[in-house]
DNA sequence: TGCATCGTGGAACGATCATTCCAGCCCGCA
DNA sequence: TGCGGGCTGGAATGATCGTTCCACGATGCA
């Protein structure tokens, strides 16, 4: 099965062939339709079931990122962006499987693009509720504001995964995303007390 | 041409077959191959085709907005980002056909993805000097920071525009653009003198 | 008008596609 | 030992894939 969520996500939908996922897997192609039934349900079973898996390990490095920040002193955001980073760079394919599918529409099969919608909106909302947990925004942050600001996270996550996967040598995940998480920090706190972090550090600091 | 390129866009490479251009253009096989010679030699010339005129359309909306801030008082990166916001939502053949096709892999054509970093250079190159002209960045920035934005930049457009395509209801690009640059102006403020743009404003305003 | 040249329509190619069929396996229950 | 249902291997299905072939219309030049 994580055969063939990875070449759904390296070769798109249409791209993947049965005897491909048959080479890869080693079973013979009665199983697999005794199994799903058909090559759109392989792509149901294989999105359902990665997309749980995901979201628990990113959940799961989200909360190993605040036990560090308690010790290292490092601001829980940063430590968050970094560990995401780190998760995509090591293992892309669930991202990767997402927006390709989510880009390759297949005439008549909404299905698809729908279930992509609820896991996107599952990790906006994730976002939202970690920004505020870690008090990265403040309560004068309205709601709705919040919700853009995560909306606008993901998207920078995705566009930063996609800088990577094309050229990897040219954008390193980990950078992209502190620039990013410096760039919001400064933002919410031209309007609060205190002095935002120097934009310009990271022209000479390392990548966390 | 354009059909062919709309197909590619929206269907992959894999998933667009000879028969469908066949319909959509009128024209018959033989003419096809007798022009491209081959289905990749379709992707090919429909990539070079497109890259050029849609880098060119950019460029000109740029020009435009400089001349509109210079009549209307509002910043010339504030109207570039919303004129990209416009055009990309109006026209968004072309990066669904890089983005497609650079994260939709074939085993053994690297040259495709070769072409997208191609364009893709161009494109942070030309955000870095707009960046510069418009003295959007100031010249304490030093190039590979300004490299680094620029990067940065890209990925969060690219990201967008998947989010609006993934939903259009969800994500408005005008909204998303607006969001990114008044963060990145206040970052960029943070250092420098004055106050920066309250982000909150966006809560309250409309879209422009 | 005669002729070469460029481009097309339509049929045909073998390969491969997703899917099905069926004879047989394994294995718990009697 | 006999048996029935869950599962598999391998061959076969018709459809469609990318690509080729060739005979024929158009078209510009003499």
């Amino acid at each position: 099965m994580a055969a063939a969520a990875d070449l759904f996500a390296t070769r798109g939908f249409a791209g993947t062939t049965i005897s491909a996922i048959r080479k890869a897997t080693g079973a013979s192609a009665s199983s697999i339709y005794w199994e799903f039934g058909s090559k759109s349900g392989i792509l149901r079973a294989v999105l359902e079931d990665s997309a749980d898996r995901w979201l628990d390990q990113a959940y799961g490095s989200y909360r190993k990122a605040r036990e560090e920040s308690a010790s290292s002193g490092r601001s829980p955001m940063e430590l968050s962006f970094a560990h995401l980073a780190t998760e995509l760079t090591e293992r892309p394919e669930f991202l990767r499987l997402l927006l390709l599918l989510a880009l390759e529409q297949r005439e008549g099969e909404p299905e698809t693009l729908e279930a992509i919608r609820r896991v996107r909106a599952r990790v906006i909302a994730g976002f939202a509720r970690v920004f505020r947990e870690t008090h990265f925004v403040g309560d004068e942050v309205s709601d709705e504001m919040l919700h853009d600001i995560a909306v606008a996270t993901v998207a920078f996550a995705d566009g930063a995964f996609v800088a990577a996967q094309i050229d990897p040598g040219f954008a390193d995940l980990r950078r992209l995303f502190a620039i990013f998480h410096l760039g919001l920090a400064a933002a919410l706190r031209v309007e609060g007390p205190g002095a935002g972090p120097q934009l310009t550090a990271l022209s000479e600091g390392g990548t966390p």
